[in-house]
DNA sequence: GGGTACATGTAATCAGTTACATGATTTA
DNA sequence: TAAATCATGTAACTGATTACATGTACCC
């Protein structure tokens, strides 16, 4: 019963999962989907959106019909495969915990390698960047209590709002107090 | 003045920061060395420390040294350049606020095509994970204290154990009140 | 003295990124 | 109608992952 095919990672069930969510859609209509919402959980460059397409169109997950005309846009629908796919992903609950992949954590984990003022720099510089986007995820928030619909989108960007003010919170304390190497 | 070849990678900063930190290492002793602490912070499979060693060895950042006899280990050394590549990338303070990139966050986004029982499940599984890399996190925090230096290393994982409360405390009130779909 | 666990490495593949390129639409 | 901008796509490259493979040391 199981599909064949190379395994699908994040961005096709970021696919499947949008185009079940909004219907039939283009690449192009993807690549604006994501931007209002995933792109800040799972960024990717808009070319992987026409490769990933015709991947899963291949792995028939999805069908594709191409216009006659004009642009000849390819667009995407999903199948019944695909809502499979898509379902039997969600029902398996991800084991591991977060990674943390941070570049500017990665910097200060070498600080002693730069000067300190450098690392006053980077703390200040992850500070202000976050506390940006902390505001305009409240506006993003107010957007969608007045939606009403899409609580899980609500409920992931409360996930990014936490995640902001605690990096605000960490990285002013280490502009205030740099660690220092010992004398 | 500047080194000509293909851009580093962070993987490329994290090797040479260890052999600046560490002296002259082998791959397998910068696996080991990696797993102690940055592993947690960028992972990555140890076969990347064989391929990786060896382009900064061709870009003059690492100089190769290989027994000659017995097992005949590679046994890497920074260089001057080596030094001067890792100490700009420091000076250049990462801008961008981190994202996001979490697996379990992008189950949730698209929770409402699985049961809600799944959802609830999953909250539990990363609440469960996170609470035990805590548990964890705490032990390590006691000997790096102990040791009382790398104060570096013990504000990294002071930022990985406050993005783990985070994360405890989101996905018990996911589990606590799961979002609905409106009706 | 053979099995098993750790140590050390290579090869092949592919997802993801970068760079390029052209077609439509709007605006001035 | 020129130019700028948005829309749409393809091609090439390569870092990262997966899979494989062999060597060495220890232990029973």
């Amino acid at each position: 019963m199981s599909r064949a095919g190379p395994a699908l990672t994040p961005v096709s069930y970021m696919i499947l999962g949008l185009v079940a969510r909004d219907g039939p859609s283009t690449p192009y209509e993807l690549k604006a989907a994501a931007s209002r919402g995933i792109a800040r959980l799972w960024q990717f460059p808009h070319s992987q959106l026409y490769s990933e397409t015709t991947r899963l169109a291949q792995a028939g997950l999805l069908t594709e019909e191409r216009e006659t005309e004009g642009r000849r846009r390819r667009r995407y629908r999903i199948t019944r495969a695909g809502r499979d796919a898509l379902r039997d992903w969600l029902r398996e609950p991800w084991q591991e915990p977060a990674q943390v992949r941070n570049l500017a954590v990665l910097q200060l984990f070498f600080s002693q390698f730069a000067g300190s003022e450098h690392l006053v720099e980077l703390a200040r510089t992850q500070a202000e960047s976050h506390r940006a986007r902390l505001t305009a995820a409240r506006e993003a928030e107010k957007r969608l209590l007045e939606r009403g619909d899409r609580p899980q989108q609500l409920a992931v960007l409360e996930y990014a709002m936490r995640h902001d003010r605690m990096a605000v919170d960490f990285w002013n304390r280490i502009a205030a107090e740099p660690p220092r190497p010992p004398a």
